[in-house]
DNA sequence: ATAATTAGTAGCTAACTGCAACTAATGTCA
DNA sequence: TGACATTAGTTGCAGTTAGCTACTAATTAT
């Protein structure tokens, strides 16, 4: 924190953990930080954006940063969720803060990182942008689910379809319908089935499959935006 | 442009201009400018984010103010679309660009005023950063679509159901099937019928329609999202 | 063996989309 | 005046898709 103040970039990273759609926080190290988390951050000082003219886009490469260091691991997918400059003041003082959204694989935080997983319905205090920047990520990652591929990020190379419909159903906060989903994703040609087969303990074992989209048969999908309007979410 | 890098508010604001999508440039005033064309922007000064802390959203008011005074009207819609801060120099020299994209009812500008309206497939030569901000300010227009009611925000309080879909078509890109387009629009309770009819000379006349949407019934829609799952946007 | 559990599929109905064809109301022009 | 063009608005049909219910399949637990 110098006198003159900076942008900053914040990162809502999200993961699935223990059942639970969970977001990651680290300790507040400032000093009259009682008790106190915020989302990882850090500073883009204004020199940064005009000297490097090469890079392709400054913030991107930013949030990259960030999520690496706050999670020991990088981000498989990651997206700008906005600008936010309210009156609520930033942990670090920052006048504006670019918001980005990521998923990351579940993994095991290495110790004494200061970060630590949070349920996303269960959040400590914090700062007001920070905590407006986590509502408008999360419901911007819900929106941006049927234009990227967030849901296969959050997986490994192989998976079962029922773990794949369990991520879509964390991400989306509401229950699919198994043999719709199946009919769907079938009709997408998004996965294609491996050899191998996956056994849980209790139950019969299930296919794994990989994610290998081809390119679309003529039907109704395609980049254009085929089909009809959509209506029904226009409520006031 | 003082010594200081300043942060700036940038708008893409859109209108139906002469059955095409229009965006409005305004003359760029600096030395250097040789016959260039800018968006409408005006820098955000630091202070102004830590002095009001009443006030709810900074940066959607400068926008606000921004559109106003270029346009010389209030913009009817406005949304942020994105931080940009890569390489390719701001024609203020801002070191960070919050885009906005909105849109504002089609009417005459005020003289000398130094903006005009450019059909959006015929831009002039403009900054780098401003062509980047144009085209994710328009895919980002045509992706909110469905969630908010932009294209009611081009027309007048009344309107035909034929000019609604032609804003629709125009701001999509693509064309409607008239039945089909109808047929969702009645069954969302989107728009009430008026008393009135319009006659544009040739052709049977047109009832003027109001949009005055009305809380779903059971049906698919709902903010909650219901339905399935959209694979089909997921190419690669 | 039998139950419980999870995976995966099939049939039915309802709804929706696109298409084509139709009626309706107005202006144009011979 | 009467045929024609133009635009508005509706209807019936076929193909597709979503959700529901119910079913079969394969494994573990008791």
């Amino acid at each position: 924190m110098r006198g003159v103040p900076t942008n900053s970039v914040d990162i809502v990273l999200c993961t699935a953990h223990d059942r639970q759609l969970a977001v990651l926080l680290v300790r507040d190290e400032s000093k009259r930080a009682r008790e106190r988390w915020t989302l990882p951050w850090a500073p883009v000082a204004a020199r940064d954006t005009l000297d490097h003219a090469a890079a392709r886009d400054t913030l991107d490469h930013a949030a990259a940063r960030v999520a690496l260091r706050a999670a020991g691991a990088r981000a498989s997918w990651l997206a700008q969720a906005g600008a936010f400059a309210d009156g609520s003041r930033h942990p670090g003082g920052a006048a504006l803060s670019v918001a980005y959204v990521g998923v990351t694989r579940p993994r095991a935080l290495g110790p004494s990182t200061g970060a630590h997983w949070f349920p996303a319905g269960d959040l400590p205090p914090m700062a007001p942008r920070h905590r407006a920047i986590i509502d408008a990520a999360l419901a911007q990652l819900r929106e941006r689910m049927d234009r990227a591929p967030v849901a296969f990020r959050l997986l490994g190379a192989t998976f079962t379809l029922s773990e794949l419909q369990a991520v879509y159903e964390l991400l989306l906060g509401r229950r699919l319908h198994k043999a719709s989903f199946r009919r769907a994703l079938q009709g997408a040609f998004l996965v294609e089935p491996t050899d191998e087969w996956k056994s849980e303990g209790r139950g019969r074992p299930a296919q794994l499959f990989r994610y290998a989209p081809r390119r679309q048969r003529g039907g109704r999908g395609g980049r254009g935006g085929r089909g009809g309007v959509r209506f029904e979410l226009l409520g006031g």
